[in-house]
DNA sequence: TATGCTAATCTGGTCTGACCACTGAAGAGG
DNA sequence: CCTCTTCAGTGGTCAGACCAGATTAGCATA
């Protein structure tokens, strides 16, 4: 017989921290922006040790559900939708992923975007949006702060879209290549070019004329893509003789983290 | 003046582990599958705490990086590429998608996803797409086993697009998708029709014509859509006067019993 | 020999409680 | 009034013990 015969907690004391949690966003208790209780206060309501609090803690923070501060508290993110800003990188480093294979996506992904824009945009999509090309085209002579608003102008679109989803897959894709970006050259071409382009966008937008919007998006990346293309990447070997391209260099930053173990999984199951 | 003067470490040590793991992946010296050493060794051998290592680790279970079995070990992953199952659904909850914004965003990549396969799918492909096509048709009368197939499907057609990327994100919203369906009522309806637009597709991809396999995937998945589309769902006020829906009630599952997509990786893996 | 139960052991999971390190704000001194 | 110091609050790390799932070796029995 067993040594020792413990109490049965639901399941992994982690996943209970998870949950717990997401129940209270789901029932808006929680909101974006709001801070949870401390640690210690926390894991003393629950009845369960720091370190599980701090392990499902860990696991929102690493999907970018949670933001953790250090000295200061645990928050509920409030940004715009989008997952953990190291995770595609990560799934890149372990599946060899292409920076063809991201801009691709990203086309694909904005381009339809744009569409939906087109056809869901409010006016203040649009006054928005005019106010970023304004921006934009401010800013022509100062790539720093024009890549600002470049970025606000595509967001803009995404929100506008109606569907965050879609708009947080984008996020994803684009905060991945912009780290990877960051690692390259100053590349300050075409910005006059761009500005028109995302003028031209706007004005499709607004025309409700979801064809063009989606045509015309299309090829400003595709330019976006050929102007940085210049870049140059190492293939390299790795130890056991598989060729990948280098990139996503990502800059780990703060969260915490801790485990979970997803699995058992689908099959037939009960359909 | 500060009462003590630690040693400083690169910054934080869970970002130290998986930047280490990282780079273990990147040079190749860690495969898909490979398992990690224990733990307590792992810790002695960075110099850090375990508590530590377990954070880093826990980081990267919950990008769906690595995936940890209680008892046995901790190893890469080696599935498809995709997020964290509950990621999506965390996210949901959070930013309170909808599902049509689910069919919708499942539409696009999927569409995008055929048209791609059917531009640069190989042989392997059209061999790996026929056996499935024919295994629909003759599970046409078994709902779940109907459902193997299909995923397996559309898996491959993913991975015949030659994106990784695109068909990670597509695995990661079906398998949102899949999770949040599994809630509702049996569906077994239009089998017959169903398999027949695979059919259709197949040969789309195979006669490498992406405007028909665009079509065609776009009606297969909209037609889908529809029929489940009789399922209700309940709106909710939330303590704040939110109004969402609910939706991803994901339950999240602890042991684990590995293998399930080896079956369609092994067929198309190396492709 | 074959079978089946038991026990040892390897590995991850949790707990405790102490101390370190970052922040922000209150309080002391100019 | 402003600046510097101090300190309380909160997350980060550590140490070591013990709990719990999984696998394997070995013994006992049929």
């Amino acid at each position: 017989m067993p040594r020792t015969v413990n109490n049965l907690p639901d399941t992994q004391r982690t996943m209970h921290v998870v949950n717990h949690i997401r129940s209270l966003i789901e029932d808006g208790t929680l909101q974006p922006g709001d801070k949870i209780p401390p640690e210690r206060e926390f894991a003393r309501s629950l009845k369960i040790s720091r370190a599980s609090v701090r392990a499902g803690i860990g696991y929102l923070a690493a999907m970018g559900v949670m933001k953790v501060r250090h000295g200061v508290g645990t928050f509920v993110s409030d940004g715009p939708a989008e997952f953990s800003k190291a995770s595609l990188g990560l799934m890149g480093a372990l599946h060899g992923f292409q920076s063809w294979q991201m801009f691709e996506t990203r086309i694909i992904l904005e381009s339809s975007l744009a569409a939906l824009a087109a056809e869901r945009g409010k006016e203040e999509h649009h006054a928005a949006l005019a106010e970023e090309v304004a921006e934009i085209f401010a800013f022509v002579e100062s790539p720093a702060d024009f890549l600002i608003h470049d970025v606000l102008f595509h967001r803009i679109v995404a929100q506008a879209s109606g569907n965050p989803i879609l708009a947080a897959l984008m996020e994803t894709v684009t905060t991945a290549l912009y780290e990877f970006r960051r690692k390259t050259v100053e590349h300050s071409i075409d910005l006059r070019e761009s500005a028109e382009m995302h003028r031209r966008i706007y004005r499709a937008i607004r025309a409700k004329d979801p064809v063009e919007a989606r045509r015309l998006m299309e090829e400003h990346l595709r330019m976006a893509q050929t102007a940085q293309g210049k870049e140059r990447f190492r293939a390299r070997k790795s130890a056991k003789g598989v060729v990948r391209q280098k990139m996503f260099q990502g800059t780990f930053e703060s969260s915490a983290s801790q485990n979970e173990t997803n699995a058992a999984n689908s099959r037939s199951r009960k359909v």
